[in-house]
DNA sequence: ATGACTAATAGCATTAGA
């Protein structure tokens, strides 16, 4: 089976982009990211059309997170909880639409888009520091009930030197500050295997390449969409890859799909 | 260089992203 995820900045707008992916590539589950759309704006009868079936947690402008299963190929998806009950760091704001867990044929996908913490240190990266402690919980309880698991979508963190295209440049961004690696780095030392890092152990993988400055065309990108596979998974870790291409391409989003494909036995 | 792009919402710019 393979498994994606995809910060697609964007449902409505990149849904030409998304079409063609899903058509071209046809992951059997696709975590979504950005989607940028309340509930009721989400194009539910296109994705249904691709022969997707979806759950999605949306909200107004930011945010939001949906995960697709190949309904053709039999995929089923039962949703098990939404959310991490972490509340945003604007006073009253609630929590904002960022986690989305599903059971897909017995295997449980998380899907999550971490908070950005840019500008460092203030209350944002805070807030993306106490939440990534109650990601860590939550994984601690999936890790508990002993299924199979995939939990994937946008860090916002880069991990190590050799994740970056320029240590100098992304310095002083939350994205590597010392504080967001190691609550990263915890989750890998509770047992969790970070797939694209497990089979290009020397880095120099992007999944994102920011709009502005050229940085597509200079190549001047950095990695920070992830997919963490439990043990049971990380047995079946058959290769990984990054659909760059669909980061060249008219009206793209500044990440690109990344992928694991799972052995099925 | 608190810049450069892009999307969304509400304007006739602002916020947020990373």
């Amino acid at each position: 089976m393979k498994i994606a995820t995809y910060n697609i900045n964007g449902i409505k707008a990149r849904m030409p982009r998304l079409t063609e992916w899903l058509a071209e590539t046809r992951p059997g589950v696709a975590c979504l990211q950005e989607i940028k759309s309340q509930d009721e704006g989400v194009p539910a009868a296109e994705i249904e059309a691709l022969g997707y079936t979806a759950i999605w947690h949306g909200q107004k402008a930011f945010n939001g997170v949906a995960i697709l299963v190949d309904a053709q190929a039999g995929l089923t998806l039962t949703e098990v909880q939404r959310g991490l009950g972490v509340d945003g760091p604007k006073d009253g704001e609630g929590e904002q639409a960022r986690y989305l867990e599903a059971d897909v044929s017995g295997v449980r996908v998380a899907c999550l888009y971490l908070p950005n913490g840019n500008p460092h240190p203030g209350p944002k990266f805070d807030y993306k520091l106490a939440w990534m402690e109650a990601l860590r919980a939550r994984m601690a309880a999936i890790w508990a009930e002993e299924v199979p698991a995939v939990v994937t979508g946008d860090f916002n963190v880069i991990p190590e030197d050799s994740d970056t295209w320029s240590v100098k440049a992304m310095q002083d961004d939350a994205l590597m500050q010392p504080e967001s690696r190691a609550a990263y780095a915890r989750m890998l030392g509770d047992g969790w295997c970070d797939a694209v890092r497990t089979l290009n152990p020397r880095g120099g993988v992007w999944t994102y390449w920011d709009y502005q400055a050229g940085a597509w065309q200079r190549d001047h990108g950095f990695r920070i969409d992830h997919i963490l596979l439990s043990p049971e998974c990380a047995d079946q870790l058959e290769a990984t890859g990054v659909d760059r291409d669909h980061r060249g391409r008219e009206k793209a989003s500044d990440h690109a799909p990344v992928w694991v494909k799972l052995r099925g036995d």
